[in-house]
DNA sequence: CTTAGCACTCTCTTCATTAGAGTGCTAACA
DNA sequence: TGTTAGCACTCTAATGAAGAGAGTGCTAAG
């Protein structure tokens, strides 16, 4: 990237621009910049500042009698160099602590708590994925007759993670049969990796194959899924923006956020980026995601490395309040961390597939 | 409500402007329907005609040198009334059963393929809700200790659902110990219903007091709900039609898709006015939906009354076509039940909550 | 380097006009 | 008595001209 040099009064007028443009919606010219903040230098000189920074890239006009608005660049270059270290303001950050705390440690309603924050705070859509770990050592199996042909199967892994999945059975088969399978396979597997296990071990009868198979299955979707169940809320906020009041924009970013497959991969790529604590921006699709040109993403990593990691983002047109979407989006990805740590430390599970 | 007596000529005419309107979004004009048709009276026989229609309020002049749209009352008296039997195309039912073949005998699956087609066919928002029956005899708890201070319970009842939850104790306490508290339990409780078990067993010491409490509270719950979890698809749909392109409609109605809170309630009061299989239809709100005053629901119940049943929808813009969606959600209904059935046959559990 | 002044450009709003679509009414017709 | 052609009337949507307003870029003076 192309190095920026601008003067400190450059960079003040970027900053006041971006900033009123990201409230108003509308073009800002020079003269309203100088009356709406008195500034001590007249609108001549803004519009000489504000033509250099229109040649550097980071503003320009919808026509030539309009006032400016912020490019991508420039957003890029206020969210970098501009911006203030940021931070909620202390009542906003007491309130959505005090929601946390009477959310309980309940790792589903926290990250639904989460995603309503994030919606309403930083006004946009919200999306969060559920801690996710790629973990895979076998702990301990139970199989649970509940009617008729079918069994429940209870996965435990070696990180307390639980794994379920409904066995259909050929024949009504006794609990009594099943527990004896289980504790076969129990004694077997205990501790073990996956890669461990490839192999079939003779003793567990044709009962205990078949259900190994499903086992092997569901460890190994474990391992290649990248990210947790994804939860989402407040995409009607994106609606009031009014660059979405054309309604074939609108829908074409709903539809996205409907299918909600891009951010499987997004987020996948993100992870791998993101230490936790970290907060990126992702503005205008970066030329990359074609789909996301019209929005910006604020991204962070929560959780724990030791135990398991999600993303938080929050989803707005590219006139969004970065340091309100930032600000908001690490105070909660900081609480939901501290969440994982302690869940961690009490020995509480946190998830379940 | 008021008996209308219409001749062939204006069922035919009021039959013939609905059609067009559902397609067209724009006023139906006399002459536009004989041209269109190729009728053989004039357009100022349709003209005549028309206003009579008007006058019984079934249709209804934007303004006064504009053609005529239906009134509410129309197209209730059209679906009601003037409806063939709805059947969908032959190629249609084939790929749509093909589809659901496909899934298997897996509901979570089904359901989410159901609303994906409700969704496609009806060209609208699709919401559907698990399957559910209000069910509370116990059948067998079992207790599977996972890490540190947590254990999972896992409770079945007698029609072979499974509710879990995650307990956390107040120390860690060894899978023997809660395998023995388990047993004590089941011994107690095995076939009984929740009324019967309101009292405390004495003989189960302390950790099974706790665990029990949890049991109760986890059956009440299933008692009091009155629908399953909601799924949903094809939001986006919504905003492809003109009724809600300007975008404070279009968000207002999302924001009721979103906070889905309307629909446990329309659901729970839809499933007892219908028998499995009935289609109910909800124009506008029909006077008492305040917030769905744009919107026209098409529901149906589904499910076999021994087991379980849930309700499928379709939401539009009022002016939808009927023909289409309660058509689409008939016979998603019909399959949705046929595989409620088969399930129930080959004794598989519908679902877990 | 800064700024006042000014011509210039472009958009947005308003207003009037017009074309077009559709009705309702009347009178004639079968 | 039901149907239809004819026509005046009404309302909307589209078009274009005119003017207000906002903001710029440039120039020349401070």
């Amino acid at each position: 990237m192309r190095k920026i040099n601008l003067s400190e009064r450059q960079k003040i007028i970027l900053g006041l621009v971006i900033q009123e443009f990201v409230e108003k919606a509308q073009p800002i010219g020079s003269k309203f910049i100088v009356d709406q903040y008195k500034l001590d230098f007249s609108s001549a000189t803004v519009r000489n500042e504000l033509s250099i920074l229109a040649e550097e890239g980071l503003l320009r006009q919808p026509h030539t009698s309009a006032g400016r608005i912020p490019t991508e660049e420039g957003y890029r270059y206020f969210v970098q160099e501009l911006m203030r270290s940021p931070d909620l303001p202390y009542p906003i950050r007491q309130t959505i602590s005090h929601q946390f705390y009477q959310a309980g440690k309940d790792m589903k309603k926290s990250i639904r708590l989460a995603s309503s924050i994030l919606a309403n705070q930083a006004r946009g859509a919200a999306i969060v994925t559920a801690p996710f770990m790629k973990e895979t050592k076998f702990k301990h199996i139970e199989l649970i007759s509940t009617m008729g042909k079918q069994a429940l199967m209870v996965l435990v892994l070696m990180s307390g993670k639980v794994i379920q999945n409904i066995l259909i059975l050929k024949e009504s088969i006794s609990q009594e049969k099943l527990s004896e399978t289980s504790t076969k396979i129990n004694q077997l597997c205990h501790g073990k990796e996956l890669k461990e296990l490839s192999f079939l071990p003779e003793t567990i009868g044709a009962l205990g194959n078949d259900i190994w198979k499903i086992v092997q299955e569901d460890l190994q979707r474990n391992q290649t899924r990248a990210t947790g169940e994804i939860f989402q809320d407040g995409w009607s906020n994106m609606l009031k923006e009014p660059e979405f009041s054309d309604s074939e924009t609108a829908r074409k970013t709903l539809q996205i956020l409907e299918e909600g497959a891009i951010f499987e991969e997004l987020f996948s790529q993100t992870m791998m980026n993101l230490d936790i604590g970290g907060v990126q921006v992702l503005i205008g699709g970066e030329g990359y995601w074609e789909e996301l040109k019209d929005c910006s993403i604020v991204m962070a990593r929560y959780g724990h490395p030791e135990a398991a990691t999600g993303i938080m983002g929050v989803l707005g047109p590219i006139r969004m309040s970065y340091r309100n979407a930032i600000s908001t989006v690490h105070y909660v990805a900081e609480i939901m961390s501290e969440l994982v740590t302690e869940m961690l430390e009490d020995e509480i599970q946190l998830n379940q597939i």
